[in-house]
DNA sequence: GCCAACGTTGGC
DNA sequence: GCCAACGTTGGC
C-alpha cells in the first residue's frame, strides 16, 4: 500500500466549509478554483487517494483548523477553469490542455472544537508548519507526519 | 475595513 | 529579463 501523506487545504467558510462538505452528496466535492500554481503542482504531482487533508478556515473566525477530510480522487481538469460564469473561471485555461486542476476529498471527522490559529502557534512542534508562517497564503500545503500527529493530538481525536 | 505579504502582468 | 503596478489573500 502506497505511503498516506498529509496535507492541509484552506477554504473561506462562507464559500466552502467543513459543514458544506459533510452535507454534500456523498459527503465529497471537487476542490475547484485553486489558482496557484505551487498549489496545482501539489495537487497535479503528489496528491494521492487515501491522503488525508486538516481543513482549514481563513478569513472568518474561528479561523483554524475544524477536521479531517481524505482524497477519494486524484487530479483531473477543473469545469469552473471553463465556465464563463465561474468565479475561478480561467480563458487561458483550454480543454485540451487544462491548466488548473482538482481532486475530489470526502468529509472524514469534525474536530470537538477548532483548532485556531493562535493554538498552531503557540503548540511546540508546529513552528515550521506553513500556515504559521507569516504571509504564508499558499491553499495546499503539504504537512508532516509529526504535524498531523501533534495537531490530532491537540483536537483529541484518533483516527483508525 | 485595513493593509502587509505575495503572485502575476506587462511595458520596456 | 527586470521591476513597477496591480490584484489577491488572509490575519488582525
Amino acid at each position: 500500500m502506497a505511503e498516506t501523506r498529509y496535507w492541509l487545504m484552506k477554504s473561506e467558510p462562507d464559500v466552502f466549509s467543513l459543514s458544506d462538505l459533510e452535507r454534500a452528496p456523498g459527503r465529497t466535492t471537487g476542490w475547484e478554483g485553486v489558482r496557484n500554481y505551487q498549489a496545482r503542482n501539489y495537487l497535479r504531482d503528489q496528491f494521492k487517494t487515501g491522503d488525508r487533508v486538516l481543513f482549514y478556515h481563513s478569513r472568518v473566525e474561528p479561523i483554524g483548523i475544524q477536521g479531517v477530510a481524505e482524497v477519494v480522487r486524484e487530479a483531473y481538469p477543473d469545469p469552473t477553469a471553463f465556465d464563463p460564469s465561474s468565479r475561478y473561471f480561467d480563458p487561458k485555461s483550454k480543454v485540451a490542455s487544462p491548466t488548473w486542476l482538482q481532486v475530489d476529498v470526502r468529509f472524514v471527522c469534525a474536530f470537538p472544537a477548532p483548532i485556531s490559529l493562535a493554538q498552531l502557534k503557540q503548540t511546540p512542534g508546529l513552528e515550521r508548519m506553513m500556515v504559521v508562517q507569516k504571509g504564508s497564503r499558499l491553499s495546499v500545503q503539504p504537512v508532516s507526519i509529526e504535524e498531523w500527529g501533534i495537531v490530532l493530538a491537540l483536537a483529541g481525536v484518533s483516527l483508525s
